[in-house]
This record gives structure tokens, C-alpha cells and sequence, in this order.
DNA sequence: GCCGTTTTCGGCCCGACTGTTTTCAGTCG
């Protein structure tokens, strides 16, 4: 039984409960279910340690679900879901996936039509069968069409690294139109999330039409959603959506708030607004009939007597507590980081060469790369074996003293430094397969699991631990080796690795690659509060790779890290003698 | 069903849009 199984049945019995309009007990089960989520230890082990008290502990859970939760670990099953799931038979959580789908129609379509799955709904709808029935029309069985083909192509959600580059350069544009005054994109692109859904553009204008038609011009859109006087809707040729709504220069702040989310921030912000008798909507802090705050968000949280809450942080796990109590961490910023641990040239699978990714990294700004191609076990990409990483390193010994010599550095930075590294294979035992003594050459020893994925929890666990325990592994990369959309982390216990790191001086890696992202959130939560490092590298395969790093600071960020907490934010001067500490 | 500087009962976030209706339920953010 895993913490996913059990949220999932709590948040499909908070849907079936939707179905017969009972007030509140809904959003328990939900919250319960967004909690058990994010929790770090299995529900499981806490109750086999501590009991039903101890469920009660965590957050949103109260006797019933505690009782609900023994049930399960005890039984397998949860009666009162069973009840639910008996009366309307349906894969609820997949059908109200769909845009414009909630439990209320889930329950008229299998009443009516006995609509069990997707693949009946896209049957019904195909067939005409759904604008017959009472409070459906033509239109919605065509957005139901197009929900279904959403879903299927992209489970409804956009890696941040896919979305961004078009965003960025989209609002860049907006704002540099005469009639538009501020553009910004909110919600969950704000946040810098792993994964969008969909991108919420806020403006001030003076000609709302005008920038509603500038904006169409701009998009190269599928089919426009909806147009308004202040919102215009699109999905764009790509398959994503994107909207743009127009507000009151006066009202920007609130706003902005507003549509930056997150959801669970904005419930809990709202509440606490209520407890001090305020009312907080897009509109602005109200007391009474009285405006408070609105202009800016920063005006919103002072109103409310609390710092300022970065978009990264704001998904209701602590941080309006910390804020009211001033115990925000200072987050590390974007222009932090100033090398990069992990880079790949063509000596493997990159793309490019070790002298094109030091002059691109150097165009970033960095101070420092470390080139770490992968090593012997990996034949497939022609992985290095101990001479042909020797023969490396005296390459890039070479092409650090030309650049010293011909040009003082590139891009005008004298002090740019090619590092000699490896991305070294942690075999199924935990051995590396780089003897020590070449090992000991390197300046940067990355560590990875790159085969026999399927291994019991315990033995990953200590086959990763064994090999943060060579005293020449630096930095432990991609510790849980997820893929979004496409790879689950492999089963590892991450409480003993980050103890491990803490024990060992072995840094954690945070690989900034999009479909990576990996640590995740809430582990560089933990690591930080262990006390860990941690490095933000790009793994970069090719020259335009390299910005990605990006990406790991927004994680670092959602995950409450400090610079210091980040070793490549140190100057070159402190890297090596860092890592050799160990 | 949960929770508590409003603490063991009584409240639980707020507003707008869509598609369907002819005054509103359902859904979304």
C-alpha cells in the first residue's frame, strides 16, 4: 500500500460524496488527500510505529479518517468507498479529469447512459448521445470530445522547460507593445510548478481591444475558447492553453495574488484574512465595504501582516505561517549559481564538445563547469573506461592553460575553469566501476544509478548508500531517477539517504533537466532542514541545455533552499577544496 | 469530517462563467 494508493481513494470518495450534495465532509477528505501526498514517511510505517495516534498527527486527519486509514492497512479495503463505488460504478477520478466535468455529470451519465469509463464517454459522444440528455447540449458534448483528446495527449499537463521558453518570450513581447503597460504571466508558471496545466496572462491596458487582437496576433493558435471585452481564451497549435485577462491597473496586486495561486495558499491566505475580519478576493483586502490593500501583492500580505511571500513558496505548506512569525528562509535567487557541476560533451552522448559547452557556459556567466561524461558500464553511449578518462582529463588541462594563455579566459572571464569530472556508474552492489585511484584525479566524482531499476526498496536503498560511502563520491546525481510522464522514481528510502549525505559530506544533486527536476520539492525540503548541500546542475547534453539550470533554482526555491545550502553558488576558489573535505 | 487565540460545537473561501435554461446548477480557478 502506498501514500498515492490511499490519496487517491480519499480524494475519489471527497468526488462520490460531491454526487449527493454532502456539505463539507468533501473538502476534508480532499485536504486529507492533498496532505497524505506530501507527506515524506508512508502512512503505513506511521501507524505501524505509533497507531491511530499517530495518524492523527498528520494534518487533515481527524478519528474518522484515522479509523478509515486502519481500515485500510488492516483490511485492504474501506468499506464506506466500497459503499460509494457500488452505488456509481464509474472511474471517477479519470472521467472528471476532463475539462469542464464534475461529479454531477459523472453521476447523470452513468444514470442515463451507464458511462463507466473514458472510453464510454468518447463512445456516447461520437454517437451523439449526449446532447439528448436533460441539461446537456451540442456544445458540451464537443468539449467533452475535446477534453477526452486533451487528456490522452498529454495527461493535461506541460513540462515547465516546454512551456517557458515560449511564455517568456510571449509576455517579453506583450510588454513591449505601446498600449500594453505590465504583462505577466501567473498561476502556476509563476510558481515555476514541475508541470503546467495551462498559462494565465495578466495585463493593464488603456485599450483592452486593442490587446486582446495584438494578443491573438501574436499566438499562433488551434482555436480561440472565448473572447470578451477583458479575456480572450486560446489553445495554441502546440496543444496547450493560454489566457489573458485584462485588470484594473488599481487592482493589480490583488490580482495577480489571486490568479498565482496556489489554490490550497489561497484558501488558507483567505481564512486567515477572514479570522482578522478582513474579506480577501482578486479584487483586493476589504474590510467591511472598505478597500485595504489592492495596488501591489507585496501592500496584500502587509495588509494582512505577514512578509512577503514569493510565488515559489506559496502552496500552503507552511509558509503563511513562517511569514506572519518572519521566518521565511531567503530563498536562493536566479542569478545565483555561478557553476555547473554536471555537463556531458560529445566524448559521450552530449552533442557538443568540452571547449563549445565552456564558452557557452561562460556566455551564461558562470564561473566554473565541471565536464562529467559517463563512464565505462555505460557502454551504449561509449562510456569511459579509466585510460580514455585520463586522456580527458589531460584535454582539458590543455584547453584550461590554452585559454589562460591565449585569450585570459573566455567571454573576458580570466577565471573560467574547465573541472575534471565523471558521471560515474553506481553498479547493482553499490561499487563504482572507476577504480579509486582514478577516482582520486578527478575534482568532481558524480555518482548514478543508471541500470537495474527494479530493486527492492531496501536493497536500492543501501546499494545507493554504499556508494556514497567511496570517499571519492562527491555528489549523489538524479538521486531517485524519475522521469516525468515517463518514469517513476525508483523505491529508495530518502530519509536514510539524505541522513547518509548529511553523515557522509556527500552532496545531493538537484538536476535541473525539465523532465527531471530531481530532487524533488519537498526532498530538498527535508535536505535543507538535515542540513545537507545540495547542487543545481543542468546536465546539459547540448550547448542550449545549459540554461536549464533555471529550472533547478525554481525547484530549489519551491523546496525553501538558501544559497548556502547550494555549493555551486560558492565562488571556483571554494569547489574543490569542498569537495575534497570529504 | 476536521478544527480550535472563534477550542468540544458551529462553522467550513469567493466570484464568475458556461451552457443550459428561462432563473440556475455545475464547474473552474
Amino acid at each position: 500500500m502506498s501514500n498515492k494508493d490511499l490519496a487517491s481513494i480519499f480524494s475519489k470518495i471527497a468526488l462520490y460524496l460531491e454526487i449527493d450534495d454532502v456539505p463539507f465532509k468533501p473538502q476534508a477528505y480532499e485536504r486529507v488527500a492533498g496532505a497524505i501526498e506530501a507527506l515524506q514517511e508512508s502512512v503505513e510505517g506511521i501507524y505501524k510505529r505509533e497507531g491511530v495516534k499517530g495518524l492523527e498527527g498528520i494534518p487533515g486527519v481527524g478519528r474518522g479518517i484515522a479509523e478509515r486509514i486502519e481500515e485500510y492497512i488492516k483490511t485492504g479495503k474501506i468499506k464506506e468507498y466500497e459503499g460509494l463505488r457500488e452505488k456509481i460504478p464509474v472511474d471517477i477520478e479519470e472521467l472528471t479529469r476532463i475539462e469542464g466535468i464534475g461529479p454531477k455529470m459523472v453521476r447523470d451519465l452513468y444514470k442515463h447512459l451507464k458511462i463507466k469509463t473514458l472510453g464510454d464517454l468518447e463512445k456516447a459522444a461520437r454517437a451523439g448521445k449526449i446532447r439528448g440528455l436533460p441539461h446537456f447540449g451540442e456544445k458540451t458534448e464537443q468539449n467533452i470530445l475535446q477534453g477526452i483528446e486533451f487528456v490522452r495527449r498529454s495527461k493535461g499537463r506541460w513540462l515547465l522547460g516546454t512551456i517557458y521558453p515560449f511564455v517568456e518570450d510571449l509576455v517579453g513581447k506583450l510588454e513591449d507593445s505601446p498600449f500594453i503597460t505590465r504583462a505577466v504571466a501567473a498561476g502556476s508558471f509563476r510558481r515555476m510548478k514541475e508541470t503546467i496545466g495551462d498559462v494565465d496572462i495578466l495585463i493593464t491596458t488603456k485599450k483592452p481591444e486593442k490587446a486582446i487582437e495584438y494578443f491573438l496576433s501574436l499566438v499562433p493558435y488551434e482555436k480561440i475558447w472565448g473572447k470578451g471585452a477583458t479575456k480572450v481564451s486560446v489553445r495554441t497549435t502546440e496543444g496547450f492553453d493560454i489566457d489573458m485577462r485584462v485588470l484594473p491597473q488599481e487592482i493589480f496586486g490583488a490580482g495577480l495574488q489571486y490568479f498565482t495561486g496556489s489554490k490550497e495558499h489561497n484558501v488558507r491566505l483567505r481564512t486567515y484574512a477572514a479570522s482578522k475580519g478582513y474579506k480577501l478576493s482578486e479584487y483586493g483586502l476589504f474590510r467591511g465595504k472598505k478597500l485595504v490593500a489592492c495596488k501591489t501583492e507585496e501592500e496584500v500580505y502587509r495588509a494582512l501582516g505577514m512578509a512577503y511571500i514569493d510565488p515559489e513558496l506559496r502552496e500552503d505548506q507552511g509558509e503563511i505561517e513562517a511569514a506572519l512569525e518572519g521566518k521565511l528562509p531567503k530563498v536562493i535567487s536566479y542569478d545565483s549559481v555561478k557553476g555547473d557541476l554536471q555537463v556531458q560533451t560529445d566524448w559521450t552522448d552530449g552533442k557538443h564538445s568540452i571547449e563549445t559547452m565552456a564558452r557557452e557556459a561562460s556566455k551564461l556567466g558562470r564561473e566554473y563547469i565541471a565536464i562529467t561524461d559517463h563512464t565505462r558500464d555505460l557502454a551504449m553511449v561509449g562510456g569511459m573506461d579509466e585510460k580514455k578518462l585520463l586522456r580527458q582529463m589531460a584535454e582539458i588541462d590543455k584547453i584550461n592553460a590554452r585559454l589562460l594563455r591565449q585569450e585570459g579566459g573566455y567571454g573576458g572571464q580570466a577565471k573560467f575553469r574547465i573541472l575534471k569530472g565523471a558521471e560515474v556508474n553506481i553498479r547493482k552492489d553499490g561499487t563504482l566501476d572507476i577504480a579509486d585511484e582514478t577516482l582520486a584525479k578527478l575534482d568532481v566524482v558524480g555518482i548514478s544509478v543508471h541500470s537495474n531499476f527494479k530493486m527492492t526498496k531496501k536493497d536500492m536503498t543501501a546499494r545507493i548508500v554504499r556508494a556514497m560511502r567511496n570517499p571519492h563520491a562527491d555528489i549523489l546525481f538524479h538521486p531517485t531517477g524519475r522521469l516525468i510522464h515517463k518514469r517513476e522514481p525508483y523505491e529508495i528510502a530518502m530519509d536514510e539517504i539524505i541522513n547518509e549525505a548529511k553523515n557522509t559530506g556527500t552532496v545531493l544533486e538537484i538536476n535541473a533537466f525539465p523532465d527531471r527536476l530531481d530532487l524533488q520539492d519537498s526532498n530538498i525540503k527535508k535536505a535543507v532542514v538535515a542540513g545537507c548541500r545540495m547542487a543545481i546542475d543542468s546536465d546539459a547534453h547540448a550547448a542550449n541545455h545549459l540554461e536549464y539550470v533555471k529550472y533547478g533554482i525554481a525547484q530549489a526555491r519551491r523546496g525553501w533552499a538558501e544559497a548556502e545550502d547550494i555549493i555551486n553558488t560558492y565562488p571556483l576558489d571554494k569547489i574543490p577544496s569542498f569537495l575534497k573535505s570529504k
